[in-house]
DNA sequence: GTGCTATGTTTGGTACGACCATACACCATA
DNA sequence: TATGGTGTATGGTCGTACCAAACATAGCAC
C-alpha cells in the first residue's frame, strides 16, 4: 500500500505542492459532484490553462493522471471525455499492470485460483439464497449451452454467461465488474485451449450439475460440482503451456 | 514505421502514435526483464532524453503514466525508484479510484459485503484444508485479542491480524494483498467506531469460535460464526453514520 | 584532522513559445 | 444540392529558459 513513511527527523515535509495535483482534484471533485456529467468533454486544454491560470504542461500532465485513473477517456485529436468512475473503472485500471503480472507463469495460476475461490462462495450463495429470478437466469443460461455445442465460438460466450448469472446473484455491483475483469483477463489464454463439441458436451453437463444443485438448494454439491469443472478447465488451458508447478492441488 | 492502412471506414482508426508509450513499454520491460531491479533509480530525465532520443516533455510524460502504474515512485525532487509490480501495487493503483468510490454511502457497503463473501469462503477453505502450521497461527492470533482486552488501539491491531491469517492459508498472494487493501480502505471508517473492552470482548469471542469451528473441520459453523460477526461489526460501523438502505440483509 | 558552512552543480517542476498533423466546420464551385 | 478545397481549432511534440530544492564539493574555523 501507499509508503506513508514519515522522515525520522519531523512530521511531514512531503506536502508535494505538484501544481498539477490540483487540478486534479479539481476534476475529480466536478466529476463526483455531478458538475461534469459522465461523457461531457473537458475544456480544451488552453482554455484549462486559463481556468485554472496554470501552463499547458501542467494541464497535459493533469490530464495524463486523470486518464491514468480512468476518470477521462483521451483519444490523440479529441477533447478528453469524462468517465464517471465505477466498479468496472476499477479494475480498468488495474489492467496495464496486470498484464505485467499475468506474463509470470503464476500470475496466471493465481488469478485463476482466487476465481475459483470466488465462485466457490458465489454458488454456495447462489443454493443459499437465490431467488426465484436467478434461478430462472440461471436456468436459461444451460440450456443457451447445449444449443451451441457444435459452435465452439459461440459455446464459449454462453459459457462465459452461464458464470455471469452467479456473479449477479448477490446483488453486489462490485461482483459482475469482476467477472467482467476475469473475463477479459482470462480470455486470451482461454483462446488458445482446444475445444470440441465433446468438450464443450461436457461443460454443458457440469453447469447442468451445478444448476441441479443450486436448484436443490445443496451448496455442497454445487461447490463440489463447480470445483471439478473449473480445475477441469484448468488443466486443459495448462496443457497449453505445460510446465511444473502449475498444477493446482486440493492441498 | 507506423501502420498507416487500416481501413478508414471501421476497425480501429485509433492506433495512437503517442510517442511516450514507446518508453512506458520500454522501461515496464526493463522493469519486469530485471533489468532494473527493484528499488533502483531511473536516470535523470536530461539522460532519458538522449536514451530515447526524445524532448523532455514526452520523458516526463511516460514517468507521469509509469508512476501512474505504480511502477516508479516519483517524489517531488528525486529520482524516480522502480518500484518492481506484485499483486499490492495492483491494490494501490486502485487506491486513487477507490477512494472516490468510497465517499457514496453504497461504496463502503458493497465493498464491505464483499470482505464478507471472501472471508466466508476462507474460513471454510481453513474449515478444510488448513495445515498444522495454519492452524497454528490461527490459534496465536486470539490469544493475543484476549491479552488486549483493554486496549482497543493494540486489540484492532491484532483483530486485523486474526483475519490475516485467513488470507494467508490458501497460499495465494493475491488474498495478503487484498486483505491489505481492505485493511487499508476500511480503516478510516473503523476509525470511528466506538469501541470498549466489551465490545472487544465479544470480538475476542467471535474470533474463538471461529478458530474452534476451524480445529473441528466444521466449514459451516465456522461460516456461520464468522458471517455473524462481520455483520455485528457492520452494524456498529453503519451506526456512525445512520442512513436507511445500508443494512445487511440476508435476503 | 574534524566538523561546519558557503558555494556551485544537478535535477525535477514550471512556464512560454513554436510548429506539425489532423478533425471539423465552413465556404466556394460544379 | 453535392462535392471538394480551405481555414481554424486542438492535441502532440519540441526546445529553451528559469526556479528551487537536493546534492557534492571546497573552504573555513576549531
Amino acid at each position: 500500500m501507499k509508503t506513508e513513511n514519515d522522515t525520522p527527523s519531523s512530521a511531514l515535509p512531503s506536502a508535494s505542492p505538484r501544481a498539477a495535483d490540483a487540478i486534479v482534484r479539481s476534476v475529480e471533485l466536478q466529476i463526483v459532484s455531478g458538475d461534469l456529467a459522465d461523457g461531457a468533454t473537458l475544456p480544451a486544454e488552453r482554455d484549462l490553462m486559463q481556468q485554472f491560470n496554470a501552463s499547458r504542461t501542467v494541464v497535459r500532465e493533469a490530464i495524463t493522471v486523470l486518464t491514468g485513473r480512468g476518470l477521462i477517456e483521451n483519444r490523440p485529436r479529441y477533447r478528453p471525455i469524462v468517465r464517471k468512475p465505477g466498479y468496472n473503472t476499477l479494475l480498468d485500471v488495474m489492467a496495464d499492470v496486470t498484464r505485467l503480472l499475468l506474463e509470470e507463469q503464476s500470475g496466471l495460476k493465481n488469478l485463476y485460483e482466487s476465481r475459483v475461490f470466488v465462485e466457490r462462495i458465489l454458488v454456495r450463495e447462489a443454493a443459499t439464497n437465490a431467488r426465484k429470478n436467478d434461478i430462472a437466469n440461471l436456468t436459461a443460461a444451460p440450456s443457451l449451452n447445449k444449443q451451441s455445442l457444435d459452435d465452439s465460438a459461440a459455446f464459449y460466450r454462453t459459457d462465459t454467461d452461464f458464470h455471469a448469472v452467479l456473479y449477479q446473484i448477490p446483488g453486489n455491483p462490485i461482483f459482475p465488474a469482476l467477472h467482467e475483469a476475469y473475463k477479459v483477463w482470462l480470455h486470451p489464454h482461454w483462446e488458445k485451449m482446444p475445444r470440441s463439441p465433446e468438450r464443450n458436451y461436457v461443460n454443458y453437463c457440469s453447469h447442468a450439475s451445478i444448476h441441479a444443485a443450486i436448484v436443490d438448494r445443496d451448496p455442497d454439491t454445487a461447490e463440489k460440482e463447480l470445483v471439478n469443472h473449473l480445475n477441469s478447465a484448468w488443466e486443459y488451458v495448462r496443457a497449453t503451456f505445460d510446465t511444473p508447478s502449475t498444477k493446482i492441488t486440493s492441498r
